[in-house]
This record gives structure tokens, C-alpha cells and sequence, in this order.
RNA sequence: GCCGGAUUAGCUCAGUGGUAGAGCAGUUGAUUUGUAAUCAUCAGGUCGCGAGUUCGACUCUCGCAUCCGGCUCCA
């Protein structure tokens, strides 16, 4: 989340319900002091769910049985109906009231100084007008605007209390953070809090167990997803609609190991300057053996691991024309330790693919394809059911194309991505166009290439007719990238495809094809993953569908049940059918009576049910029900099998 | 990794220091049923793991693991 300040200008164009929210951040802070008067409060803004407010409280720890108590307060606050009042001070007036421990206070508070509103005061520009909100005895620094009384923050509601760092930064102190949500009425607010509930009934965990679409085994590891049969069946059916897809557009499919030499990802820049976010490296018994031998301690191990060669050294910044390895990494050869990462990326295998054979440039672009399963050592705190995972499989693609060719092929990747989408029936997305940020030296590679890069991103995001914004900082650290970032249901985004530029690769790895002109010449590199990976693309499809998934992807696409077992006979027969067509299909005749089994059938989201009663069985039909629209009617076998067959191969929605 | 909360049967959850309970799912049987729950029967637990306090711990204390909500991070 962005802390930077916004301008005055910004600040006047908040919302209605933006100001709302802002304000119930003051009654918050307001009913917190009436109960803890040493509270120090940092910075409270309004967000798109509600608001929160960042504080320090040494003295208590505010846990959920506290926001009974708080809310309380915060009602009579409201009920107090206090005006807000805005006071524009001078930057000395507004220093000695912090000083005095008055800002952010409903007193003065002696020994005990407003420290983050010091703080924030010396960051307001030189010039810029400075102001304090008062409602009862509550001044807080602030530029405002509010609503006009307390009166209309009553319909309010704590939602969760959490750890953060004073302006986001974990190096500055830790501090609590109160989120709330606030709305004008309180229908609205009941709206919201019914919609979280939704939001919980669709949430991929919870589905993802009914419908035992995958297991996460604490035997077996965080972050690790087992695909249990049903989940197996979506994902490969999703593999199914994209290498169709890939075939369309001359995707070249391949295969390759989870593993390579650490050498392979000191060439391409990942080890050792990843090596926080990656499973520690591998190393030969024997090499660990030789070390132990040599008296080698843990500290050196890592240190011979992450090291380079002289010759290494100077052949990478030569080539790459600049410091990309300096002195603190080279080691003697002899010292030097190798071993065996599991892969954070593909590329490295892709382009030794692509860099198996001479290449000319009458066969470019090459396009490279694997479902590649990538390895990250993500934050045990980060991780989350199937959107965020320590080994995931991207929908990966490498493609090898000529500077003249990068624009259309990037434009391919987009539209690629746009049919993904399309498909799914997910239209809810942006598009972001990840530039570098000009101050950070995360980045490798000349300048001039990534103005290139960069162009040619946007070139790309402009020709798709999709909106799209432009974001410093988003860039992968090897070159620019164009992200679709998917909303879900809650509101929550999600980074699913990408599409990556990469002028820095090839140089590293010193690729080349021979050119019209007989000489060889510096490929460019293109990286995309439409779904981005097939763990977090089917947590975000599970919740898109809420579990109903169209037939085309559903585990079973349609379940038989039977009326009695007098049906029993042609029930098997319809069943068979199914399966003859290559449906996906089911048979119910336990002797449960028909409501049950469509029942179970609904729970299970089985997108088709077919009724199969005496009168069916005479007539050789079947009575249609789906778990959405309902009774569709009675209708021949055989003209229902031929028209959901048909809806599968279309992949309807 | 950090802050807070949680962890009891496959699932959802009761159980405030005296050796564990319900519903659903499962088993077995009866029933032969017409668009969201037929009845009965049986089985199922080292109460996340490890220490400590206590005559006695699911219950109190401390550590650890995992999960949840955030923070930070996300090539």
C-alpha cells in the first residue's frame, strides 16, 4: 500500500463516503483515548473497505473482546453529535501542540509528546497550509476534509485488529492497526457485512475441501498443494483449453527437469541475489563431504555456494556492460562449491533449449511451452490456500523473437491472455504496465534497452483496446512487464497473467541467431503466463464460480439418479451412454428418495442432473435439471447427449 | 518473518480443574420413493505436539507446529 502523501489537491477530491470513513477514524481514535488516554496515534485513512487507524498503545494490547467496548464509545460519540471543526495552526503552533502531547490527544499530555504527528508535521511540504480537526475534545493533525458532525458515523462496524509498521516501513516501530468499515445508512453497512458473508461461502479453502478439489498436508509441507482427483480433472482441463490455444499460435511444447546447477542461475542473475526468496540450494553428498573434510563451517559452505569464478566475473560484466558481480562475490576456483537449485523460473532451462542448436532468423520467433513447476521460499505468513504457494506450476512460455518482431509478438501474448479471460467469463480486470523505478539499482541492464522494453510494453497495452495504467516500480528486475490484475469476489486483486519483456537474459546468457546478413545478432525475450499459475488461477476460478463450474471444467458434468430401483436398469443404460460420449458422468441409485439425491447432487455442484423415473424408462428420456436454472423438462437421451457434448467442446459458460 | 486470534471425530461446532458430546458425512439394515434431507443401527477421539503447575489438565502456564486475519514481501 502506497503511504505517500497525498496532495491537498487529491485530498479535496476525496468521496462522500471516503470523508465518511475518514471521520469514523476520528470517532475511533476519539472512543480509544476515552479508554486508553496514552495512545499515540500515527495515521488513519479511509480505504475501499472501510478505514483503520495505525496507533501505539504499550500498555494494552486491543484484541476482538475489546470492540464491543469500543464501538460503545464510538456510539456515544456519534449520539454526542460533535461538530468537526477544522483550525488551521502555523508549523510552530502545530510543533508545540504535538510537543505538548495535545495532537492526536483529547488533552494535553505531559512527557508524552504526539511523536508520529511530529513526525508527520515535518514532513508537510515547506509552505503548505497546515490543519487540525477538532470534534469535542479530540484534535488530531489532519487536512481533512470531514463531515460536518459525529452524528453521521454511526453506522459502524470494527472489523480486525493487526500488527503494522509506523508508514509501512519494517524497519520503524510496530504499531496496532484498528480497521472499521463505515456507511452512510445502515441497510448499506448490513449490505456489506452480508456480502463478507458471501464472500466467505466462496472462499477456495472452504470449496476447495466440499468439493475436495486439492489437500494441503501439514505432513507433506506449507504451501504445497496435493490435487486431489476432482481438483486434477479442472486442471487439466484448463491445460487442455491452452495447449489448444498455444497450437493455434505456433507455441512449440516442452519438458524440463524441477532442478538445475546453481551455475545455470548464477548466469541468469537469480542466485545468490534471489536466494532469500528460493528453497536452499542442493548439494552433492559427496561435495559436502569433501568441505566437512576441508573444516568448512556453515557460513563458509553458503559463502563458496554463492561465490563466483575471476573468469565468470569478468565475462558476465563484460558482456552485460556494467558491474553486475563485484569483487565480494569471487572466489578462487578451487574454493568455489556447486550444487543444484530447484527452480524459481523456467527461463534458464527454456534457453538452453533454445540455444541447443544454431539458430536463424527465418525460424524466429521460437516459442517455447511447459506447464513448469517453480519452487519459492515464500513468507510462512504469506502464504494462502491455493493463491499463494511455496511450488506452484506456471502456464509458461518463453518465445525468441528479433527486435522488429517483439511488438506483434507481445500483442499475441495480450490477446492470448484476453481470450484466457474471455473464456472464463472474468471481466473484471486491469491491466498494468510495470516500468522500472527510476531510483532503485534492483534493475540489471543499460538503460537504453529498457526505454526500449518499455516502449514497446506500451505500444502493446495501447494497440489491445483495454484500459491500462502505467506503474514505476512493477517491473520485473530483467525488464518491464504488462500484468492483468484480476479482482475476485471480495474486492481482493489478483496478479494472474503477465507478459514480460527481457533484453537482459539473452545477453547473459550471450544468445544469438544468425541474421539476413549472415552475422549473428542478440535475440530478444519474451516471457508469459496467461493464467500465471494453475494454483492461483484456480483458487481465483473457484471463487469466480463459487464452485459451479461451467460443465466444460466441472469433475463430474452430470450425475444419473434414479427414482426407485425399478429405473435401475435404464439408469445404467443412460450412464453408459454418458461415459460413451466421454462425459464425465455419475450414478446415483442408493435408496435414498429423489429429493436426497438432488440434494447431494446440489451440494456437489454437479452442473447436470438427470431424473430418471419409470416414465423415463418408457419413453427412453431423461428429465434435465441444472444446478443453476433448475428443471429444464424431459427431453430424448439421445438429444441430451449430443447437446452437452457439444456445450463442452465449446467450453460454454 | 512480525502482531493478534484459533486448533476437540472426515466436516461444522458444544464442552470454565474430576478420565469427552451433538449434527452432518461414514457403516449396516429396513424402506422403493418424482425435483434440496426416509427411518433405525453401529462405528468413529492420546481434545495439534512437548514440557510444567496440580491428588487430578481438553480446561491453567510456558515452548513448538499448523491454520485464520492483517503487516512486510511477491523475479
Amino acid at each position: 500500500m502506497s503511504q505517500e502523501r497525498k496532495t491537498l489537491d487529491e485530498r479535496a477530491q476525496m468521496s462522500d463516503l471516503e470523508r465518511l470513513r475518514h471521520s469514523c477514524a476520528h470517532v475511533m481514535a476519539t472512543a480509544i483515548l476515552r479508554l486508553w488516554p496514552n495512545a499515540q496515534f500515527a495515521y488513519g485513512p479511509p480505504i475501499e473497505t472501510g478505514f483503520y487507524y495505525d496507533f501505539d498503545l504499550p500498555d494494552h494490547r486491543i484484541t476482538p473482546e475489546d470492540f464491543e467496548k469500543i464501538e460503545a464509545e464510538m456510539k456515544k460519540i456519534a449520539k454526542e453529535n460533535q461538530k468537526f471543526e477544522k483550525v488551521v495552526v502555523s508549523r510552530e503552533e502545530a510543533q508545540a501542540l504535538a510537543e505538548s502531547g495535545r495532537l492526536g490527544g483529547l488533552t494535553e499530555r505531559a512527557g508524552n509528546p504526539s511523536q508520529f504527528k511530529l513526525d508527520l508535521i515535518s514532513k508537510i511540504p515547506e509552505g503548505e497550509e497546515i490543519s487540525c480537526y477538532r470534534n469535542g475534545d479530540f484534535l488530531d493533525l489532519c487536512a481533512g476534509p470531514h463531515v460536518g458532525y459525529t452524528s453521521k458515523c454511526k453506522n459502524v462496524k470494527l472489523m480486525s485488529v493487526s500488527a503494522s509498521f509506523y508508514l509501512g516501513d519494517e524497519t520503524k516501530p510496530q504499531l496496532q492497526r484498528l480497521y472499521g468499515t463505515a456507511f452512510p445508512s445502515k441497510e448499506e453497512l448490513e449490505q456489506h457485512l452480508e456480502r463478507l458473508e458471501e464472500a466467505k461461502k466462496r472462499d477456495h479453502r472452504k470449496l476447495g475441501r466440499e468439493l475436495q478439489l486439492f489437500h494441503i498436508d501439514e505432513d507433506v509441507g506449507q504451501g504445497l498443494i496435493l490435487w486431489t482427483p476432482n481438483g486434477a480433472i479442472l486442471r487439466q482441463e484448463l491445460q487442455n483449453f491452452i495447449s489448444d490455444e498455444l497450437r493455434k499460435q505456433g507455441y512449440q511444447q516442452v519438458f524440463t527437469p524441477h532442478i538445475g546447477k546453481l551455475g545455470l542461475y548464477k548466469t541468469s542473475g537469480h542466485f545468490p541475489y534471489y536466494k532469500e526468496s528460493q528453497f536452499g540450494a542442493i548439494v552433492e553428498n559427496e561435495e559436502m563431504a569433501r568441505c566437512a573434510e576441508a573444516g568448512c563451517g556453515c557460513a563458509e559452505v553458503m559463502e563458496r555456494l554463492e561465490a563466483v569464478s575471476a573468469k565468470f566475473r569478468s565475462e558476465m560484466n563484460e558482456r552485460t556492460g556494467k558491474e553486475v558481480i563485484g569483487e565480494d562475490r569471487v572466489l578462487p576456483d578451487a574454493d568455489l562449491l556447486d550444487g543444484f537449485l530447484l527452480k524459481p523460473m523456467n527461463c534458464p532451462h527454456h534457453i538452453k533449449i533454445f540455444d541447443s542448436q544454431k539458430r536463424s532468423y527465418r525460424e524466429l520467433p521460437v516459442r517455447l511451452a511447459e506447464f513448469g513447476t517453480v519452487y519459492r521460499w515464500e513468507q510462512s505468513g504469506e502464504l494462502n490456500g491455493m493463491t499463494r504457494v511455496r511450488g506452484f506450476t506456471q502456464d509458461d512460455a518463453h518465445l525468441f523473437c528479433t527486435e522488429d518482431q517483439v511488438a506483434d509478438e507481445v500483442l499475441g501474448c495480450l490477446s492470448l491472455v484476453k481470450t484466457v479471460l474471455n473464456t472464463l467469463g472474468m471481466q473484471d480486470y486491469r491491466v498494468r504496465v510495470g516500468l522500472r523505478d527510476p531510483d532503485s539499482s534492483k534493475y540489471t541492464g543499460l538503460p537504453e534497452q529498457w526505454d526500449k522494453a518499455e516502449a514497446a510494453c506500451r505500444a502493446a497495452a495501447a494497440t489491445l483496446g483495454v484500459a491500462f495504467t502505467e506503474e514505476p516500480g512493477e517491473a520485473a528486475f530483467y525488464g518491464p512487464k504488462i500484468d492483468f490484475v484480476v479482482k475476485d469476489v471480495i474486492g481482493r486483486e489478483w496478479q494472474l497473467g503477465t507478459v514480460q519483456v527481457d533484453y537482459q537474459l539473452p545477453v547473459r546468457f550471450d544468445l544469438s541467431y544468425i541474421g539476413a546478413d549472415n552475422k549473428a545478432h542478440r535475440p530478444v525475450m519474451i516471457h508469459r503466463a496467461p493464467f500465471g499459475s494453475m494454483e492461483r488461477f484456480c483458487g481465483v476460478l473457484i471463487e469466480h464460480f463459487a464452485g459451479h463450474f461451467p460443465a466444460w471444467l466441472a469433475p463430474e458434468q452430470v450425475r444419473v439418479l434414479t427414482v426407485s430401483e425399478k429405473s435401475d436398469e435404464f439408469a445404467a443404460e443412460v450412464h453408459g451412454a454418458l461415459k460413451a460420449a466421454g462425459l464425465r458422468a455419475g450414478l446415483d441409485t442408493v435408496s435414498d428418495k429423489i429429493g436426497a439425491k438432488i440434494r447431494n447432487a446440489q451440494l456437489d455442484k454437479i452442473p447436470y442432473m438427470l431424473v430418471i423415473g419409470e416414465k423415463e424408462a418408457a419413453e427412453r428420456a431423461v428429465a434435465v435439471r441444472h444446478s443453476r436454472k433448475g428443471n429444464l423438462g424431459v427431453q430424448p437421451l439421445d438429444n441430451f447427449v449430443t447437446e452437452l457434448t457439444e456445450e463442452v467442446r465449446e467450453r460454454r459458460l
